[in-house]
DNA sequence: GTAGACATTCACGTTGACGTGAGAGTCCAC
DNA sequence: GTGGACTCTCACGTCAACGTGAATGTCTAC
């Protein structure tokens, strides 16, 4: 199939399915006019990109794992063993980021916190002392 | 004091110090020369921006917030009432982007799950069905 | 044979908090 | 008076996953 047909059963934009491409993540036939040629494959190829990108992997860390990934029909599943490496580094990533989010959240829930003492009574040690160092 | 004792004694990159001013987040004096003069509470004024980049608050709402928060020695807190309903957004926004961040996280797992019971048993229905909408 | 949908390749724009020179002027101790 | 540390203002580069034209070529139905 040609790349609007593959846009509309993906719901993905045509320019996003050429950056995958740019990006190691497709590789479709050309036809002698140049036009893309995609294989039925590719419908849950780029369904399996969305997921992954949706777990936070980067497009080079899927054109890395990609190819050693299995699709059994209804989920995705790693078939070389030292892919977990991969995965698992970017869970500590995910983990990492999740962290700093929460830690942020604290500082302007204690800031919030601080601000409504505040209205009530004169002064509190409750409010925020010191920043992270990131 | 010049930039380069701010830079130091704040750890702050002197470039980020010229950025703040850029964003209106200080407003240092200028000698004749053309060099920037920042006065003693400055210092505590950077830290108060870091503070508040750590929680997540772009400059331009740092911008807005930093002339009605107080700063009690060592806490930083809103002066003004109108500003916790600001501050409330943001809290929001951080808590949408931690749910994100779990949600990916939570896809990750499954892969690796995945990828650990297929290396011990042939197949199995505890890996990912479907991605998110995002 | 032609209208118009569909496709192609550039290539810059987006977002935010800075990094990193380039080229030039200023300050101060010796 | 001079050399080296310090500072100034541009102004482009960074990172990521695309969005958005622009100019042009291809396919297909009538």
């Amino acid at each position: 199939m040609r790349i609007g047909e593959l846009a509309r059963r993906t719901g993905i934009s045509e320019r996003a399915l050429r950056y995958y491409e740019e990006q190691q993540l497709l590789r479709p036939e050309r036809r002698r006019s140049g036009y893309r040629e995609y294989a039925e494959g590719d419908v849950r190829t780029v369904r399996n990109i969305r997921t992954l990108l949706a777990a936070g992997l980067s497009t080079y860390t899927i054109a890395e794992v990609l190819p050693c990934m299995t699709d059994d029909g209804d989920a995705l599943v790693p078939a070389c063993p030292e892919l977990t490496t991969v995965l698992s580094q970017d869970r500590d990533r995910l983990t990492t980021a999740i962290d700093d989010l929460l830690a942020a959240r604290a500082i302007l829930d204690a800031i919030i916190a601080a601000g409504r003492s505040e209205t009530a009574q004169p002064a509190s040690d409750t409010a925020l002392a010191a920043a992270p160092a990131g």
